[in-house]
DNA sequence: GCGATCAGAT
DNA sequence: CACATCTGATCGC
């Protein structure tokens, strides 16, 4: 396609549409309630988020798209002055609430689009999207496809959400006693929350901010601001620290619950960074000892693959479920297999794990990309690569290593400094 | 004082 | 590390 027709998650001067996947910090870049650069297409979901996000946002300017349909849009080509026609599907990312991927298609050929996605197949949400992706591109391939590459490494290996759900719910149901505290972001993640509350028929509690969003999504029933109906509260990420868990201990045992992909892997398990079988952990006692850091280094089950089981006691006081909002490895390789891409462009580049999704699809037949700015620039075959791929799963190895002595040092290394207070007290406290 | 941008933090 | 987010400093208007 060529350059200043349109743009993805990109809020810069210079095209005549822009495309709008979700409502995630990191893909809003550059947007604000004064937006005036151009039409914005969005799901219905996204649309009815964006006020709460961006008050004052010309509404004038928002394109809804239904989720499924294809659409014709016309734009005017600033080489030729001719008319550019553009079908556009887009598609359910099954990511957070209002995500999607967008197909485009047109003269320049199959663009795909994936934003951040999950493909969980055995859902039916996600057959209804793969069927959407396949109807639309009618036998073709994808030309180009911009993939999440965020877990695009055979050493990402999780189960579907509704499984860590399960986790979720066995763990807190094994704690009775103990208050809960759930880290989430702005936005993503409901389900779980809503299984859990379902699973253990008990509201969760979230802050202000959250609760209306809940409402904007329909969830009315189930969430509160008032932390004496609950034992159970999900809290910004960014305050889930270990100070703020020691602080909640020294009122009443609290436990923290970190759903993410990140630490989900085949390589983390070889390097003994100290998974927690579920029926080794133990209620929680509120005691700062030594006896439970131990047992996240002496006390883990050694499994293989898929037999990996959560908990993964990560601090004093938290563990980590392998619930994500990012597509695992195979689920990636099964999107790879469905659009047998011709092209493939990460759009996780700050990733450690920036090695190009290419290098695990030798058998696809499609070029490596690399790009400059926001340009494709040069195409170049992947095999080259294998010296830096090696460096990286190395420094990734080490990494994982640190982790470990860190655990063992009580999560030195995530401890905020001492000059620091809780800047999210109003999240956390009682009362 | 406000918005945009960036560094730094978890 | 950094899934995404927040705070705080700085700069230009």
């Amino acid at each position: 396609m060529e350059k200043g027709l349109v743009s993805i998650d990109r809020w810069v001067k210079g095209s005549q549409a822009y495309f709008l996947t979700h409502l995630h910090a990191d893909h809003t870049r550059g947007l604000s309630p004064l937006w005036t650069l151009g039409p914005l297409f969005c799901s219905p979901i996204t649309a009815r988020l964006l006020p709460s996000r961006f008050p004052g946002l010309d509404s004038s300017l928002i394109r809804v798209l239904e989720i499924g349909l294809t659409h014709s849009i016309t734009l005017i080509s600033k080489c030729s002055g001719s008319e550019v026609h553009i079908l556009v599907t887009p598609i359910d990312a099954n990511h957070c609430p209002g995500a999607v991927m967008y197909l485009f298609r047109g003269e320049f050929g199959t663009v795909l689009h994936t934003g951040d996605f999950r493909w969980e197949l055995d859902s039916e949400r996600a057959q209804l999207a793969r069927r959407n992706l396949l109807d639309a591109l009618g036998g073709e391939r994808v030309d180009l496809l911009y993939l999440d590459n965020t877990y695009c490494h055979p050493f990402f290996s999780f189960p579907t959400r509704e499984v860590a759900a399960q986790q979720v719910v066995d763990f807190i149901k094994q704690h009775p006693n103990d208050e809960i505290i759930i880290a989430v972001d702005n936005l993503g993640k409901e389900n779980l929350l809503v299984y859990i509350s379902q699973a253990l028929g008990v509201k969760i509690w979230v802050w202000p901010e959250r609760l209306k969003t809940m409402h904007i999504l329909g969830l009315d029933d189930i969430f509160t601001t008032d932390t004496s109906l609950t034992r159970v509260r999900a809290v910004p990420r960014y305050s889930f620290t270990l100070d703020t868990l020691e602080g909640l201990n020294t009122i009443c045992p609290t436990i923290g619950i970190m759903p993410s992909g990140l630490t989900w892997g085949s390589l983390a398990f070889e390097k003994d960074i100290g998974y927690v079988g579920l029926s080794e952990s133990e209620g929680h006692s509120g005691e700062k000892s030594k006896n439970n850091r131990k047992r996240s280094t002496n006390g883990n089950i050694k499994l293989a693959g898929d037999q990996i089981k959560p908990p993964w006691k990560f601090q004093e006081y938290s563990y980590s479920f392998p619930y994500s909002d990012h597509a695992c490895f195979s689920e990636i390789q099964e999107l790879m297999r469905t659009v047998l891409p011709k092209n493939v462009f990460g759009i996780v580049s700050a990733s450690s794990f920036d090695i190009h999704p290419c290098h695990h699809f030798d058998n696809l037949n499609c070029e490596l990309c690399t790009v400059s700015g926001s340009e494709i620039s040069t195409k170049v075959r992947g095999n080259h690569l294998d010296a830096s791929f090696r460096n990286k799963l190395n420094r990734r190895a080490v990494l994982h290593q640190n982790l470990n002595r860190s655990n063992v040092k009580c999560g030195r290394h995530l401890q905020p400094s001492a000059s620091k207070t809780n800047r999210n007290e109003g999240c956390t406290e009682k009362g």
